[in-house]
DNA sequence: TGTACATCAGTGAACGCGCGTTCACTGATGTAC
DNA sequence: TGTACATCAGTGAACGCGCGTTCACTGATGTAC
């Protein structure tokens, strides 16, 4: 610890910078459209400035590489999720302002959502179930805080949830859109949140007739 | 010609088996849960019985094999629209028996929905956008459809397309659950179905007040 | 119908290359005294 | 504080392998007469 002391990085420290930039040499990878289950172990290496023997240090390969980018991206959407709440008001334009925060963190980790929408359909089976698994959790915590803030309480639990996984599932699946669309021209952004609000207000609508329907 | 009558297959014939061949043998390796990205023209080659450099009398490079599954997709895609259509009591209990009817499709071509599942968010440029407009195509034939038998007279062209693209996503986006619950259980195909037209009501609850919500 | 020539789907050898993984190593960092 | 030893992140050479692609070829199928 003494020499560390004097403005140097301890063993562990640096070892954690080394990992750190094997998963960001992966992500950009994949951020530059290479698709991850072809990204090889060697290139990983190289983009992270290290020899390719030196990525066992840190990882079994590039399943267990990809299942630490999953954890990454949970982390995101609990910041997500926390933004959206520490907003001052909480009720107004409420999905218009949420969806804002959205896409503005899913252009400032671009790499990371393009992971997302890759392997959530298309990744090995583990790395599917991790990011489902992170999804559902979103999707959750959604339906709590619609139980909190919104008109829902005709709605039971288990149909709350599967309007949030609806929702979830609708956002998720139209962000390869806004990665896509990125440069294009100006107000893509505006334009997208326009498009994707509209349908969500469908299925808002649509929860709020919902126990209606059920008792017809 | 004289030579292929008695019995024997034209060499253009033969060239369409060794095609086919090729093509399926991707498919093969996609169901069998490999990535269309990390497959190789000779493991595709091999699979298909035939020496690897024959690949170059089809296509070009696996993208170009990839764009003639899309193809085989679309027609899929068409084939259920027209058995759906050809239900003799086209009105009642319609989303259920539409949505046994794709289920049927998926499960009798699981590789040709896995590939689709994979490549509409994880492929290439190219295959993205293929599929894609595969997918659209589906919507607006639903939209058409829908105009015609369902009660959407309040709602406009484009609103109306936009509820179908979300209807399809959904779709879509579940159809990898459907895939990978296969055989877990009997019944689970039903149960598919219930949770997606469940799913699928919310939607069209929201698109019967969408008007109403409009002028708002 | 029979013959002579053209076409071209599929073959098989060969190439250079990047792959994942192994191994013994080095030298800076960390620990014990 | 200084010294002697232990740890271990990163190195570099080496391996066997499958990859995409090239090339000249073969022999069955197709065509012209």
């Amino acid at each position: 610890m003494g020499v560390a002391v004097r403005n140097m990085l301890t063993r562990e420290e640096k070892k954690g910078q080394t990992r750190a930039a094997l998963m960001d040499a992966a992500l950009e990878l994949v951020g530059k459209g290479e698709n991850f289950a072809s990204i090889s172990l060697r290139e990983v290496a190289k983009n992270a400035g290290v020899v390719p023997t030196s990525f066992y240090r840190h990882f079994r390969d590039m399943e267990e590489l990809g299942l630490n980018i999953v954890d990454e991206l949970g982390m995101l959407l609990r910041k997500i999720l926390r933004a959206a709440r520490q907003q001052e008001d909480y009720v107004t334009n409420l999905t218009r302002r949420s969806l804002v925060i959205y896409t503005q963190f899913v252009l400032e980790h671009r790499s990371h959502f393009y992971f997302l929408c890759q392997c959530r359909t298309g990744g090995t089976p583990a790395l599917r179930s991790g990011i489902r698994h992170e999804l559902r959790y979103f999707a959750n915590e959604l339906a709590s805080d619609m139980r909190q803030f919104g008109s829902v309480e005709r709605i039971d639990r288990e149909d709350l949830e599967q309007i949030c996984e609806v929702i979830v599932g609708l956002v998720a699946d139209t962000t390869i859109d806004l990665l896509d669309l990125q440069a294009s021209h100006t107000g893509f952004q505006e334009e997208y949140v326009a498009q994707l609000q509209k349908k969500l207000r469908l299925v808002w609508l649509g929860a709020q007739s919902w126990r209606s329907d059920r008792s017809a």
